[in-house]
Order: C-alpha cells, then sequence, then structure tokens
DNA sequence: AGCACGCCGACT
DNA sequence: GTCGGCGTGCTC
C-alpha cells in the first residue's frame, strides 16, 4: 500500500534530548501558546519528564511521533530566544553521541558549561561588558546637561573613552552608575559593547624561525581553508610552542579563531601569558579552577566569535566556535585527553573531527606521538612535520641503563646512581629522581608471618604515610592507624617494605647530608599555590635535588637539572595494560627533556631488572622513533590497536557474580550478532578486582574494522539494557579505551 | 539513573 | 496492625 501523502507536512513535534541514561530523545508538544515556528533547534526547553521537571535541548522538528498524539506532553518554556548551540555544534554533538554510543541528552549536557546545564541565561556577565557612546551620544555637548551633573560626569567620561568603560570604571565615577546609564541607554546615547581589544605595541620579535619550524609552518599555512591532520613532531625544546604561535597568528590575521587543547597540567599561568605576550589579541581560557560564570563568559565569548583564541583542557573540545580556522592539540600523547567516566570521550580524536568538520588544519604535537598518531602518518591520513633541532646550544641527553641484578637488593638508589648524584651536587647542579609511588613505603608487612596490611574495600596494599605515620589506600583515600600487633598472628613486628617519595627523601637526605631536597608530589603539592612555590625555589637554585612523581614529568622546564633517575622502570615494562611500554617509553623521554637545558649536557639513568628488555633498548639506543617503530610492529602482530579497534564492556556491582551474570549474557547476546573480525575476550574480573567495596569485571570487544564494529554496537547495546541483569550492575561502554582495565 | 509501585518479613 | 526491604516498570 503507498503510503498515505501527509496531509499537513509542518513539522508539530518538538524532538528534544533530555539529561538521561535512557539512549532515546523524547517528543514534545511545543509550549501552549507558543508557535512551533519560533523554535529553532539548539534552543533550550524546560519539560515536564516523569514526575519532575528538566531542561532538554531541542534537536528537530518533525511531523511525526513514534508515541500516540495524546502520550505527548506539552514543553513548558523555552530558555532561549536565539539556539544556544550553532548547528555546526548540535551536529557534532550528535556526531559524538553515535561514535561512543552514549544517550544523546547526556552527550549535549556533557558539552555545556555547568551554568547553561542548570538554566542560566545565555548571556555573558555584566562584569564582561563595556558601555560606549552611541554615535548620538558622541554628538551630545555634555555641558547642555548642567541640570544633571550625575548624566554629565558619566557622558563626558564615556565621550573621552569612545572604546569603552566597565563596571570598574563607571562605578569610579558615580556610587548610583547603574541608574545613570539605565537614563543615558533610554537616550539611546549609550550603548553596550565588548571589553577593548588592548591595542598594545607588539613586542619585537625575539626569535627567528629556524628552517625546520619555517618549513613547518609554511606547510601548515599553505592548507589553511582545509582539512589537514599534521603531526608536528619535535624533541623537548625544538620550539613546537613557537609554531604553534606563528600559525595562530596568521589565522586571527585572517579573522578565523584558533582551538588550542593542552593537557590538564600544562595550563599554567606562564604558559596562557606566553601566548598572550605574543598574540595580542581577545582569549577565552577554560579549565577547572574557573567559577561557573566565568566558564560560561568564556565559552559565549568562544561561541559568539569574540575570542579569537580558546585554550583549554580536555572539556574545551565542546566549545562553539562561530569562525573556526585551527586546531592545536599539544602533547597530543598525553592520556588526559581520555575522559575517564560518563562519555569517554577522546578530546584529542574530536579534536580531529571538528577540524574535518570546519575544514581547518589541526596540528597534533608532541616530542613522543602516540602510537595512533604515528599508525595515521603511517596510512598517509596525517602529514608528519619533524623539529629535529633544539633550539640554541643545548645537547640531548644521554641515557643509561643500570642494571638493578647486579646491584645490592632493595637498595632504592644504586650505587652509580648515587655516586652521578653526588657528583652533579659537587658541581652545584640539580638532579630530578622520578619515583612512581608517593608515600613512605607502598608495602607493610609483618615479619613474623608475611601478611600484608590490605585496604579493607579495594585490592590493593595500604601505603605507609610518615607524617600522619598512618596507612592510607590510594584507590580509595581509607585511612587507618597501622595495626600494633598482626592481626593474623599477633606478633608486633610490621615493617614497611619499598620506597614511595617521601621514604627516597628521608634516605637521600641520610645519605647526602648537605643536599637540600624537595619532594614534589600529590601529596606535597596539595596546597593551594604549594606547586608555584615548589617551581619558584627550584628556578631560583634553592633546591638541590627533586624527588617526585609523574607531575615532574610533564611541561616543566627544568634548566638547572642536569641528572635525572628514573627508580623503577620494571612496572611499565611488564605492566597489565598493552600501553605500558609506550607509557613508559613516553615518560623516559619526557623526563630525559627536561635534563640538560642550557649549555649543561645532561644525563638520564634508568633503573630496571630487565635491561635487555628488546624496547628498552630500542628507545635507549636508538631513540623514541626507533621504540615507537618496535612497538607498532608488536601490536600489528598481536592485531592491538592501533592496527585493531576496542570497544571495552565495564560492569561493577556488589557482587562479582552480578557482574558476570550481566557481562556472560552480554557476549551471548554479542555472539548472535559477531560478524567476521568481530572477537570477544572475556569477561574476566578487572586487575584490581575490587574497589571502593565495589567488584569489577570486563569483556572486550575486538575488531579489525571501525565500520563493522560499530554498526554492531548499537543493536547490541539496546537489547543489553533491556536485559534484566543489567539492573543489577553499574555498567558503561569505552570505545578507544585507554586503558584495558 | 531516579522514582514510584507492590508484595512479603520483623517490629511497636 | 505497619515500616521498609528491594524487584520491576516507566520516563515523550
Amino acid at each position: 500500500m503507498a503510503p498515505h501523502p501527509q496531509v499537513n507536512d509542518r513539522p508539530t513535534i518538538l524532538r528534544i534530548a533530555v539529561p538521561s541514561p535512557l539512549r532515546t530523545s523524547f517528543d514534545y508538544r511545543p509550549p501552549v501558546g507558543v508557535p512551533i515556528a519560533s523554535i529553532q533547534p539548539g534552543v533550550r526547553l524546560r519539560i515536564p519528564f516523569g514526575r519532575s521537571t528538566r531542561i532538554g535541548i531541542l534537536l528537530a522538528k518533525v511531523n511525526h511521533s513514534e508515541l500516540a498524539p495524546d502520550r505527548l506532553k506539552a514543553a513548558l518554556q523555552v530558555l532561549d530566544p536565539e539556539p544556544l548551540l550553532p548547528r555546526a555544534s548540535l551536529d557534532f554533538l550528535l556526531w559524538t553521541s553515535r561514535y561512543y554510543h552514549h544517550p544523546i541528552g547526556e552527550t549535549l549536557f556533557t558539552a555545556l558549561p555547568v551554568a547553561l546545564r542548570r538554566g542560566a541565561a545565555a548571556t555573558r556577565s555584566k562584569a564582561a561588558l563595556h558601555w560606549r557612546p552611541s554615535a548620538t551620544g558622541r554628538a551630545v555637548d555634555a555641558t547642555t546637561l548642567g541640570r544633571a551633573p550625575r548624566q554629565q560626569a558619566v557622558l563626558q567620561a564615556l565621550q573621552s573613552h569612545s572604546d569603552g568603560l566597565d563596571e570598574v570604571a563607571l562605578r569610579g565615577i558615580h556610587k548610583d552608575w547603574r541608574c545613570v546609564l539605565k537614563t543615558l541607554q533610554e537616550k539611546a546615547w549609550v550603548e553596550s559593547c565588548d571589553a577593548p581589544q588592548v591595542v598594545t605595541k607588539k613586542p619585537a620579535r625575539d626569535w627567528q624561525p629556524n628552517t625546520a619550524q619555517q618549513l613547518a609552518i609554511e606547510t601548515v599555512d599553505v592548507r589553511r581553508g582545509c582539512f589537514q591532520p599534521y603531526l608536528l613532531d619535535g624533541v623537548t625544546g625544538s620550539g613546537k610552542t613557537e609554531v604553534y604561535l606563528e600559525l595562530a597568528e596568521r589565522t586571527i590575521a585572517a579573522g578565523q579563531q584558533v582551538l588550542i587543547l593542552v593537557p590538564e597540567i600544562g595550563l599554567s599561568p606562564q604558559m596562557i601569558s606566553r601566548y598572550q605576550r605574543r598574540l595580542q589579541a581577545p582569549f577565552a581560557v577554560l579549565h577547572s579552577g574557573l567559577s561557573q560564570r566565568e566558564r560560561l563568559d568564556g565559552w559565549l565569548a568562544a561561541r559568539d566569535g569574540e575570542a579569537a583564541i580558546v585554550i583549554g583542557t580536555r572539556s574545551a573540545i565542546f566549545v562553539p566556535l562561530a569562525r573556526p580556522g585551527l586546531f592545536i592539540v599539544d602533547e597530543e600523547h598525553d592520556p588526559s585527553y581520555k575522559q575517564q567516566d560518563g562519555l569517554r570521550y577522546s578530546a584529542r580524536d574530536l579534536a580531529v573531527i571538528r577540524a574535518r568538520n570546519a575544514a581547518a588544519p589541526i596540528v597534533l604535537g608532541s616530542a613522543t606521538p602516540s602510537l595512533e598518531s604515528l599508525r595515521n602518518v603511517e596510512a598517509g591520513r596525517y602529514e608528519r612535520l619533524h623539529l629535529p633541532a633544539r633550539v640554541g646550544n643545548a645537547r640531548p641527553p644521554g641515557i643509561s641503563i643500570i642494571d638493578l641484578r647486579k646491584q645490592p637488593p632493595h637498595a632504592p638508589l644504586a650505587p652509580p646512581l648515587l655516586s652521578a648524584m653526588e657528583r652533579c651536587l659537587e658541581k652545584g647542579e640539580q638532579a630530578l629522581l622520578f619515583v612512581n609511588r608517593r608515600g613512605y613505603a607502598p608495602v607493610y608487612l609483618c615479619h613474623s608471618c608475611g601478611a600484608i596490611s590490605d585496604c579493607p574495600r579495594c585490592d590493593a596494599h595500604m601505603v605507609l604515610h610518615q607524617k600522619s605515620g598512618r596507612l592510607r589506600c590510594h584507590h580509595c583515600g581509607t585511612e587507618q592507624a597501622p595495626p600494633s600487633k598482626c592481626p593474623a598472628c599477633g606478633a608486633a613486628a610490621f615493617i614497611p617494605v619499598g620506597a614511595g617519595t617521601q621514604r627516597i627523601s628521608t634516605s637521600l637526605q641520610e645519605r647526602l647530608p648537605k643536599a637540600r631536597i624537595l619532594r614534589i608530589d600529590r601529596d606535597s603539592t596539595r596546597r593551594k599555590g604549594a606547586m608555584e612555590g615548589a617551581l619558584e625555589q627550584i628556578h631560583a637554585g634553592e633546591v638541590d635535588i627533586l624527588v617526585g612523581t609523574q607531575m615532574l614529568a610533564k611541561g616543566h622546564h627544568f634548566p638547572k637539572v642536569t641528572l635525572v633517575g628514573i627508580l623503577d622502570a620494571d612496572g611499565g615494562l611488564f605492566g597489565t595494560d598493552f600501553r605500558a611500554s609506550e607509557r613508559l617509553a613516553q615518560l623516559i623521554v619526557q623526563v630525559a627533556g627536561r635534563a640538560g637545558r642550557g649549555e649543561r649536557p645532561g644525563q638520564v639513568y634508568i633503573q630496571t631488572h630487565h635491561p635487555d628488555h628488546r624496547l628498552l633498548h630500542a628507545l635507549v639506543e636508538k631513540g623514541y622513533e626507533n621504540f615507537a617503530q618496535a612497538a607498532l610492529r608488536e601490536r600489528q602482530e598481536a592485531a592491538l590497536p592501533p592496527y585493531s579497534w576496542l570497544a571495552l564492556l565495564r560492569a561493577e556491582a556488589p557482587t562479582q557474580k552480578a557482574n558476570f551474570g550481566f557481562l556472560e549474557a552480554a557476549r551471548s547476546l554479542a555472539e548472535k550478532i559477531l560478524a567476521p573480525g568481530l572477537m570477544l575476550l572475556g569477561p574476566v574480573p578487572a586487575v584490581m578486582e575490587r574497589r571502593r567495596g565495589r567488584y569489577r569485571a570486563r569483556l572486550l570487544m575486538q575488531a579489525d574494522s571501525r565500520e563493522v564494529m560499530q554498526t554492531r554496537l548499537d543493536p547490541w547495546l539496546d537489547t543489553l539494557q533491556r536485559h534484566k541483569s543489567a539492573r543489577r550492575v553499574r555498567w558503561s561502554l569505552d570505545i578507544d579505551p585507554v586503558e584495558v582495565d
């Protein structure tokens, strides 16, 4: 039967994304008395949902619903006069929701600043606004306002600052300025405007691009207006930032916006001011330290095209841009670009999608590119740009391996490293020790029976902390006093085993009593400003030895450091995750990059029980590039990413039985839709089987084609969600997981 | 995910 | 008699 022709093909129904874990949108009638033609996709609406009201976002207007007309409720109110999200953003977020198989409502809300999720008006705060005289206002002779002295004073002030005055300046003229301004606005003598752009004389360029930088700049610049990903690959100090700055400057000059993503740790005030000094353009900086209001102002400035430069961490990838012209992802290998809960997106991968949508070039920069990006170069999808030379006359550091098998056992610092440190201190230079555990001792062990103090809620050992004298679990935060007697055998013979940052610092202080030692880890830098203070001390030369965790490896420059020690590399060689060796290699190269800046050469010592490990050898003898090629071949042989695609189904429940009930069901449902080249692994318990008192397990799907996997996931998830075993677990799907546990 | 409904055990 | 345990269903 031929379908009935639509009697009326004008849409009457609002298809709305509602923040809820349900993987569907919801249909509503327009609010009573509001013509549907006045409501555009991208606006927020207040809607009744179940027994409560929520805020939803209009996806589309349709003329037919799956639901009977009498089951549709009317929306309550339209919250935005104009679409909050421009079409391009809405399309990008729909794509994101489909790719990560995450409910559309939650995806859209993840992308919005918190203030907008809660219904705040999408208007710039007054503090960000300025006022200036209108054309008529400029022509008014203020002296004729003798009978209105307040208006006269304000108008005169504005007339002499025709690019605008802000709240602070106006309050200085009269405390009742708002009232005065309102009168002037009613006379149309005054209008609001954005903060005037600071037009300072540009500082003389204090650098000349070298040949490689020049080539990189011109190669990218010639493709402005086209989508093309570039992998900008250069060691620390090779001048990647200068390339970003020059490209950004040219993009801004062409009237377009630049989005720069940086890892969480990299968004320091120094870094921002470096960009601001060089690029005299309006900035929007988005990071976790902002208030909701500040975040909203930055978001709006980006969306409305007022911010030429938008710089932020992971979540800034969702900021709408009016005129996107260039995307930059600094330290693209950094795992902090991957969100690890809720919508588990990769900001780096999404940046490539946005650049494609915007027909703009994207530069992924790193001294230690991810194997994914190197694979994309190999496959011809990305173009590679090398920055080989270290700027200035610094030489790259040498790397030596210390074979721990030939050293006295249980000494965290082997004698060769200790004596190298002594020599370093004698020369008045700084040393940096990298320890992958914080606290005093990672194991608290009964010397009589071998029992270990374990966390009551996690499958993890408690870590002894010296300052508090207490045992702490680093996974759930549980703290307890160390037991006075062993609960297993009754002996009072507990001994701390192993070494964290605290113990290394303490024992080092005993060996080198004159050394000024500074510990840098999450414990010592928790206090606000503590990290800044520590960095100042280091740069002022008030510190001889730095002992720290991962935090030290990223983004900081320590020109006086000439010796770096990596105390335990073994975890990275035989880690449970297939990316462990990639992480270790990146860490070694990044830490090595901190050493030997300026004219002093640096030396890196790596302590390991496996000095002959193939990948470690490749790295030390022939550098990161060689390591990466060897690692890529291993991944290819094992059909691991980037030569295959993964989707990881995680489950968490009070019992492991519930997890396995769910994951086994998931597996048998998946087996019905399996295609050639799709493989299921598991279910298996997580490596840390219990965390925060809850059991965890996983089921991994591996595919040799992204498309095949993507087409199977939706029907799978639909049936899986309805399966009754799903009620007993908390589950989530991770597309392109970065950690397979 | 929330939230309500509903149907069985130990309390004042 | 009822307070409340969590199994089940629903959200346009």
